[in-house]
Parts: C-alpha cells; sequence; structure tokens
DNA sequence: AATACGGGGTT
DNA sequence: AACCCAGTATT
C-alpha cells in the first residue's frame, strides 16, 4: 500500500528519527551530514558493492592504510591495488578504482552524480551513494537493502527496478538526502533483513504492507539465479610455496590476479591430456600429482587438479602476488605432500 | 532483460 | 543448500 503524500513527511521522520539513534557507527561515516570526504566513501561504496559490510570494513582499514589519498591510489601499481583487493572479489573493482583515481588525480572529485557516473566502476547506486552522502546531492541509492525495504513497504513481490528506483525517488527526503539514504540501507541491514525481519524494532512498521499481509520474509520472492556450472581444469606448481612459477590472469575471470600456470579441460578431456599440453607450453616436466581442489564462485564450481613438476621458466616470490583463493587452496597442497606429511607426522 | 563476475555470511 | 550481500559492465 503506497502511503498517501500525507503521511510522506511523517514517514521520513519517524524513519529519521530512528536512524539518528540507531544509526550504525562505520569508518566512512566521517564529516558532516552530506558534506563527507568523497575519497572515503567512494572506497567504501565501492569496497561494499555485493560485499558485506562486516568484511568491507576490513579492506576498507587495510586499502586507506595502504592508500591514504587518491593520489596515493592513483600513483600506486596496479599490482599494489590487487595486493590490497586480494580476497575480496570481484577484481574488476579494484582495476577499475585504480583507473578512476588516474582520472580524479587530473581532473578533480567530480561535483555531481553525472561525474561520478561518468567514472569507470561507477553505476547508478555508487554515484547516487558518493553525490548524497559526499555531496548532499538528493539523488535516492537503489541497493540490495532498498530493494527489500521498499519491496515489504509496497507490497511488492516482484519489484522491478524502474519500480525501486520510482518509489526510491519519491520516498528520498530532499531536506537530508544523504542521511534518508544511509537510514534505508541500515533499517535493511539491521532490522528489515532477509530472514526473520525484526518488525517490533521497525519505526515504520505502522506503514508496511508486507507487514500487513502476515509474511513479511515472503517480500520480495527470491531472484532466480543461474545454475552452478562444473569447470575442471589442471595447473602445475614449479617451485614451492615461497617462490613459484606464476602467470598473470588475463580476461574478465580473476583478470589481473597472478596464479598457477593453469589449463583448463575441454569437455570430455582426460587431465593427463590438458597437463601435457600444460607441460609443453611451459616447457616443463610433471613429477608427480598434488592433490585435487574444488572451489566454488557463485556461478561455476572448479575442480582443479594439481600436479608438481620441474623445469620451465622463473620462479617469482609468491607473497607478494595477489592471488586467488583458488590458488591458495592449490598452493596449500604443497604442505601435505608426502614428505611433508611425514616430516610433520607425530607419534 | 540476461549473464558474468568472488568469496563468504546467515539461516 | 538456499539465499543474500551498500552492484557494474557487457551482451
Amino acid at each position: 500500500m503506497t502511503p498517501s503524500p500525507t503521511d510522506l513527511p511523517a514517514l521520513r521522520a519517524a524513519l529519521l528519527a530512528w536512524f539518528d539513534r540507531s544509526g550504525r557507527a562505520l569508518p566512512w561515516r566521517v564529516g558532516p551530514e552530506g558534506g563527507r570526504d568523497p575519497y572515503r566513501v567512494w572506497v567504501s561504496e565501492v569496497l561494499l558493492q555485493q560485499t558485506q559490510v562486516a568484511r568491507g570494513r576490513v579492506y576498507f582499514e587495510r586499502f586507506m592504510e595502504a592508500f591514504p589519498t587518491v593520489e596515493a591510489l592513483a600513483s600506486a601499481p596496479i599490482d599494489a591495488v590487487l595486493k590490497a583487493w586480494e580476497g575480496c572479489g570481484y577484481y574488476a573493482r579494484a582495476r577499475n578504482l585504480h583507473r578512476a583515481a588516474g582520472i580524479i588525480a587530473q581532473e578533480g572529485f567530480p561535483a555531481h552524480y553525472a561525474g561520478w557516473r561518468a567514472l569507470p566502476g561507477v553505476g547508478p547506486y555508487t554515484a547516487a551513494a558518493v553525490a548524497s552522502l559526499s555531496g548532499g546531492e538528493a539523488r535516492a541509492v537503489n541497493d540490495g537493502n532498498v530493494r527489500r525495504v521498499l519491496a515489504r513497504l509496497g507490497g511488492e513481490r516482484q519489484p522491478t527496478e524502474r519500480w525501486v528506483q520510482a518509489r526510491a525517488d519519491e520516498l528520498l527526503d530532499p531536506a537530508r538526502p544523504g542521511a534518508w539514504n544511509e537510514a534505508v540501507m541500515d533499517l535493511g541491514a539491521t532490522v528489515c533483513t532477509p530472514k526473520n525481519p525484526k518488525c517490533p524494532e521497525c519505526p515504520v512498521s505502522a506503514s508496511c504492507a508486507a507487514l500487513a499481509s502476515g509474511d513479511p520474509a515472503a517480500f520480495p520472492a527470491p531472484k532466480v539465479r543461474a545454475e552452478v556450472r562444473e569447470v575442471r581444469a589442471v595447473a602445475l606448481l614449479l617451485g614451492d610455496t615461497q617462490a613459484a612459477v606464476l602467470e598473470r590472469r588475463e580476461g574478465t575471470l580473476l583478470g589481473g590476479l597472478m596464479g598457477l600456470p593453469t589449463q583448463l579441460l575441454a569437455p570430455d578431456e582426460l587431465p593427463a591430456a590438458a597437463l601435457e599440453r600444460l607441460a609443453a607450453r611451459l616447457g616443463a616436466r610433471v613429477t608427480g600429482e598434488l592433490g585435487t581442489v574444488t572451489h566454488t564462485m557463485t556461478h561455476r564450481r572448479v575442480t582443479l587438479s594439481v600436479y608438481g613438476g620441474e623445469g620451465g621458466p622463473p620462479r617469482t616470490p609468491v607473497a607478494a602476488e595477489a592471488l586467488s583463493r583458488l590458488d591458495h587452496k592449490a598452493l596449500a597442497l604443497w604442505e601435505r605432500r608426502e614428505g611433508s606429511l611425514f616430516a610433520e607426522r607425530k607419534s
């Protein structure tokens, strides 16, 4: 049920009062409302894309330590940026952040939504967030929290992006756009949660159509997700966990990160065949199998068989490079090889 | 409108 | 094992 226009001020006042009392204290929420440090806000928003706050917070602190200013970020090598991002996923975010930092270092921070939106890695959500939180501009954000909160308030089971944005635009408090955006997201994250929402604690429960329906958690309906595909590959560990042959991954999957030389198996291909191709390409000799690891990456499940070998290109220090979790799992097999197990075996 | 893109938390 | 997370870029 859409609140009538006369309810709107009351709804805004109720949520903002709750926010002023119960909003989260977060490390990027520094500076005056609507006038926050654009660098911190921008970095945090990119870091928090599809990443939970608890996790993003750890990376944020690490990132600010390594790159305290946009100039520091712009002048840093991309490898250092990826290393700071290691393990956080969606590495295009780090590559785009670095590219955008170069632009900002030249031209200064964008003054408005459109300028933010033009930067690589800044979409409608991030542009609205930074423009409102840092610039005081009246732009309504639309993220997973907003989608859920508004779907429930409006009693809409299948909210389209268009519907959500339209509702968010209507509700946005033009007097406090930054605080309003943070308030809706805080409500979604702490009260109006996906499962078991805490409706008794909700400052706007009286206006909630989903609660009135009796089953608020049923709003919005779950999104249909693509199936997880199976992928098989072989990898060659030439060296050890300290120094090994590493290659830079090209393309979109883990692009920019370093990793063990890897060969995907064609459908129905035997690992031995792919391994032979891989060893031939590197000019290396396979000495034995270290084991198999599996790794799930939302949309695909990778089964990677790892082999040890000799020869091939020069080894490089592993610790300095940014590796995916998959490669860390592969490297961990080295510690479990026969000799090591024997040496560490206790009586 | 779909799909690719990481990795992990919560239920 | 679902379902989700302060989304974006590319089809």
